[in-house]
DNA sequence: TATAAAACATGATATTAATCATATTTAAGA
DNA sequence: TCTTAAATATGATTAATATCATGTTTTATA
């Protein structure tokens, strides 16, 4: 479903909402043991989510990534197109390039619902909103 | 979501199911090129489903591959956990061990009733349902 | 019962995704 | 303005997946 790429950048996000603010900026190093994270990999990762505008970041000494508020509205989907492509989520299960709603594969009607509600969840939910539930105790981000 | 194998897998079973029958084998190079597959890769894989009984194979002269009625029964599900594995479809989508209904990760809410659907269907859905769809015109097997 | 046509089994190679390493740039503070 | 701590950029390596190749067994038919 999710490349681990992607896994791994939605839990770097995530781990910086929660524990980082501007004052407060996190080292790439101090996200990798937490997140369970190859270090080099997560930094890579990191620097793409950055140039992006999906994470915030800052060069030298007391540098660091952390979220401002722009970046805690980014939708969930917006980091995994990012880092996974966009037809990952949408394309057919069969990977037949001619399957659509008028000439749909023989699965097409077992996961088209299914997909099409994910990938909604994933435009309306932002990474404010997964942090919400995890302060409210409905979820839990390990560590 | 599925492995390129477990596509394969699906494409080839439904290929099986449309155009053969017992008295019609077909061989594995004549399955290969309409499913848009490498032709030893897929032979590979139909030794793993007829090994299963997921197919039906018979050698020599005259031999090929097949789907009796019994095979036609076949869940989905049954195909695609055999190529992928169990855990592939259910396992937590941030891939963290300790999630479940009780310690749900950040991300479980969003996506636990669209992959349990999604499941629930590979379960009820047979080779043969799918057929059905075809033979009916709902849906379309290219070739 | 010999031959040929097929699946079957196993292992080798190639490609892609994941991970690691290193050199460069930026910014803070002495 | 020098040193150091950090991100950044780029490329190399490793591991996993996908693909290919080759030899063995089975079965039909002459």
């Amino acid at each position: 479903m999710l490349s681990n790429s992607s896994k791994y950048a939605l839990k770097a996000v995530l781990y910086l909402a929660v524990h980082s603010t501007m004052e407060k900026k996190i080292l790439a190093k101090d996200i990798s043991k937490p997140i369970n994270v190859p270090r080099a990999y997560i930094a890579k990762i990191l620097q793409e989510l950055s140039r992006h505008n999906i994470v915030s970041s800052m060069r030298g000494p007391g540098g660091g990534f952390y979220l401002n508020e722009e970046n805690k509205k980014t939708p969930l989907i917006d980091i995994i197109s990012l880092i996974d492509g966009d037809n990952r989520l949408t394309s057919c299960v069969l990977s037949l390039h001619k399957c659509d709603n008028e000439n749909p594969c023989p699965m097409h009607h077992l996961v088209d619902d299914t997909k099409a509600s994910f990938v909604k969840k994933l435009k309306e939910t932002s990474v404010e909103d997964l942090i919400s539930d995890i302060r409210s105790g409905k979820s839990f981000l390990p560590i």
